[in-house]
DNA sequence: TGTACATCAGTGAACGCGCGTTCACTGATGTAC
DNA sequence: TGTACATCAGTGAACGCGCGTTCACTGATGTAC
């Protein structure tokens, strides 16, 4: 933007970047007080915009939250591959993951406010889940892969889960990826 | 009641037990839809009640929660303690209470609803923790005791979040305690 | 056994508020010629 | 380079709705005497 680029307030008429400043409102919103007490308005006020603006992109709040999750798990996906394809690695940026996206992550994983069978989600996340599987094949194992896979993946997610809810002890390491490793390498405890 | 007895419909100005129902009434609304999409007045309108009522046992939507988590948290300890010292009994117990009381699950577990501070959700919350304490000692480790048992921990809960949110692969067993067992005992595969 | 009274659970009308949605509009941008 | 026109992103007033909260009330119950 013009304007944008001078520091200046938008003055534009077309914002030209709404859908993303939506987006991001949300994520902001959703991280601040979670995934349900917010509304439509509320967002097209952070975001500085009428509020009818935010339908044109979305059409509700499920439209939205589709498109959050989608994107939630294309960076999940990033997150993941990028760790590497030992499951100890994979794990932690798992962990990691939700604690510095957990907006996207707490959407991503309750599917009853989006479409989970938009054809973005699905790609997004069968990507995902294709990393994780990677992954797990380096698990010990007493049954059979798909458990050590289910095992690898309940562990990271528990983890992860029980840091966002503020259940685990205080007196752990302050930081999640830390804290999250030596618990998972219980998982290799031959 | 008197009436309720004889299979009549309540006539009685004085309910005589709003709050269990009202409690009912919200563990019901939130199995179905969630946490966040039922409201005060709905809660009312199920328990046939006037919709001014429910604030006169509970205050407000918090205080409700914060009685369904206590609650919530004194089955759950009553869920484990009935499953014995065995971490794989317990673990199973776990996932078994969490989808068998979603909704119970779901609200203990996302204190940002209710008063997590509050001496009754305290006292069976650490009442179900050190029984779970004492199942994770049965965890072979390679690390600390605490690590175990943080593992113990999170596989059973994540195993049960995933589940919860029909992340797992539809051919599973259909019952979730059958379908985590062989998961959780992956933590034994020496 | 009967009467009077205090307590309090539940009622229902009223209020102001923020919500999603609709719709005629405004004005910026891109394209055809 | 200039003009005309189509497109469409964003506006803002208006609507009806369900919400939480308040408050004077009703009527059932329990207790004192």
């Amino acid at each position: 933007m013009y304007s944008a680029r001078f520091g200046e307030a938008s003055i534009s008429y077309h914002h030209g970047n709404l859908r993303r400043t939506i987006m991001d409102a949300a994520v902001d919103a959703i991280t601040e007080t979670g995934t349900a007490t917010w509304s439509l308005r509320e967002l097209a006020r952070r975001a500085g915009v009428s509020h009818a603006a935010p339908a044109h992109h979305f059409g509700d709040k499920a439209g939205l939250l589709t498109a959050i999750a989608a994107e939630g798990y294309a960076l999940f996906a990033d997150a993941l591959a990028a760790a590497g394809d030992d499951f100890l690695d994979v794990g932690v940026a798992y962990v990691g993951f939700a604690v510095s996206h957990r907006a996207y992550f707490e959407v991503m994983f309750t599917p009853s406010l989006y479409e989970p069978s938009d054809p973005e989600v699905v790609a997004a996340r069968d990507r995902a889940g294709a990393i994780l599987a990677r992954g797990a094949r380096t698990v010990p194992r007493g049954g059979s892969q798909r458990e050590a896979g289910l095992a690898a993946w309940s562990i990271a997610h528990g983890f992860a889960s029980l840091w966002l809810s503020g259940a685990l002890p205080p007196d752990l390491s302050p930081s999640p990826e830390e804290a999250a490793r030596p618990v998972l390498r219980t998982l290799f405890s031959t």
